[in-house]
RNA sequence: GGCGGCGUAGCCAAGUGGUAAGGCAGAGGUCUGCAAAACCUCUAUUCCUCAGUUCAAAUCUGAGUGCCGCCUCCA
């Protein structure tokens, strides 16, 4: 599959994370399914956005690119999204494009002016078929100035002349930079080939990006079928509006992650199916990380049964835990086949874990029942790209060093209980929720956690 | 103006013809020295409005209404 990666002029915002989530969860969902997926997303490291914000930054376009690159990287990694199996980047395919552009031209679907080449999209039979328009629609209501020079008003630009200080190429039209599609054609046809199964973005590339990607390819394949499936996500709106870098209310992963764990980040943006609109709002995600700490908490309450001594005998617990592991892992089956319908598979981790929770409580034993139930919650976890039993703020500091500090520490706390000295008991209680130590009683003893 | 999408409880959100999943919040209860977590029970006679099709509609059709998106760089 390939995915239209980032323009890599800036940080990434959050709208932006969520294809990039989105289409990791389609992915590790085909995977899941045993495909052998190849997964291509290219970066867009030249354009005019890179060589304006390298104006403004007084950074050469290129290196600014290659800095936003790596700033990916450090956002994609937090969210838990998998390194494509390619990452190629536009300037390094130059060549491939000026050989597309050189075929366009020769079956007459191309045209230079100027050291500009165009695309006739009037000579594309098909133009308009994704987005489910026709050229007549959008002239009628086109809001572009008409570039004189362009033989239909729709024609898009494959190849640009130079203009001093932008980065520049050699071509058979002289020095120059691609247009904005050309590049996802270069480099789906190298890595994938023609015909490949899925080509995703963000609902915004329809049009034109998609659309133009088409053509020129169909185009150049002569009329060969350049991906099977399109698949969009829908937009991440803030005050039900678009959130955008043009209209400027957005805010960036990196800022997002300051405040909320990546992998609440991710919670939230899965709990929603990715062809839904998600209104962006901190409630909300406050809202998702209580719910993946419901998650989080059923596997430590289970490993925490599971680590005790002796076992449970009970046939009918252990005959309904493994019940519901396997009906856990058939509903969500069922709705990642709908079309990866996270939402719905959340429903199926929830009650896993209710019933989980249920039998832990009855009995806070280790079983084999409630170890096939873990393990199902933990897989089925994975699918979607959560690590259900190393949670963000405990992953850190947990040392071996400090386990032991804490069994003394908890040691101390259980004889002040004892003794009913409870100002005691509860200031160790206390002190300790201030460093982010949570301790909790139980019938089968103390228990604790780190919690940032 | 052209094209498309959406409107489900206090909030988030599944559900595209068979009688409203799940989460958050809230109420009551169990447990507990207290707290937390967990568990149990309750919380939409109803899915924007009206009309229609059907034995049956949140789901289909028509009209209305509100919101959003694309048509220009954007995931």
């Amino acid at each position: 599959m390939y995915v239209c990666g980032p323009t890599t002029y800036n940080f990434i915002h959050v709208g932006n994370a969520r294809m990039f989530v989105v289409f990791d969860m389609i992915r590790r969902y085909l995977m899941h399914k045993g495909y052998d997926v190849r997964y291509v997303q290219n970066f867009t490291d030249v354009d005019d956005k890179i060589i304006k914000r390298g104006k403004e930054e007084g950074m050469e376009p290129l290196v600014l690119g290659q800095k936003y690159i790596e700033e990916y990287f450090k956002d994609a990694t937090a969210l838990n999204i998998l390194p494509a199996t390619v990452h190629p980047k536009a300037t390094e395919h130059i060549p491939e494009m000026i050989e597309i552009i050189q075929g366009l031209i020769s079956s007459g679907l191309a045209y230079e002016v100027e050291g500009d080449v165009y695309f006739a999209v009037d000579h594309f039979p098909n133009y308009g078929k994704l987005s489910g328009r026709t050229l007549e629609d959008m002239k009628a209501g086109a809001r572009v100035e008409v570039d004189e020079r362009k033989h239909h008003p729709m024609d898009f630009a494959l190849w640009k002349n130079t203009k001093p200080g932008e980065p520049a190429w050699k071509s058979p039209w002289g020095m120059g930079r691609p247009g904005w599609h050309i590049e996802c054609t270069a480099m789906s046809l190298k890595y994938l080939g023609a015909g490949f199964d899925i080509h995703g973005g963000g609902g915004d590339l329809v049009f034109p990006h998609h659309e133009n990607e088409i053509a020129q390819t169909e185009g150049y394949l002569k009329g060969e079928t350049f991906a099977h499936f399109w698949m969009h996500n829908a937009f991440l709106t803030i005050n039900q509006e678009k959130m955008s870098k043009s209209l400027g209310n957005f805010f960036t992963t990196r800022e997002l992650l300051e405040k909320f764990p990546g992998e609440v980040i991710r919670f939230y943006l899965l709990g929603t199916h990715y062809r839904s609109p998600l209104d962006f709002d901190d409630q909300n995600l406050v809202m998702a990380q209580k719910g993946l700490e419901r998650l989080q908490t059923s596997i430590r309450l289970a490993q925490q049964a599971l680590e005790r001594v002796g076992s449970s005998n009970n046939d009918r617990i252990e005959a309904e835990l493994f019940k519901a592991a396997i009906e856990a892992r058939e509903a969500f089956g069922k709705a990642m086949d709908d079309d990866f319908n996270s939402a719905l598979a959340y429903a199926t981790l929830f009650e896993l874990a209710k019933t989980m929770n249920g039998y832990v409580q009855e009995n806070p034993a280790p079983s084999k029942g409630l170890q096939e139930a873990q393990k199902t919650l933990i897989e089925l976890g994975e699918v979607l790209g959560f690590d259900l039993l190393h949670p963000a703020p405990a992953r850190v500091e947990k040392d071996e060093i400090l386990n032991q500090v804490m069994e003394i520490v908890l040691q101390i706390r259980l004889r002040s209980r004892q003794k009913k000295d409870w100002e005691m008991a509860d200031f160790i209680r206390d002190a300790l929720k201030d460093k982010g130590i949570i301790i909790e009683d139980t019938p089968q003893g103390a228990r604790w956690q780190i919690k940032k």
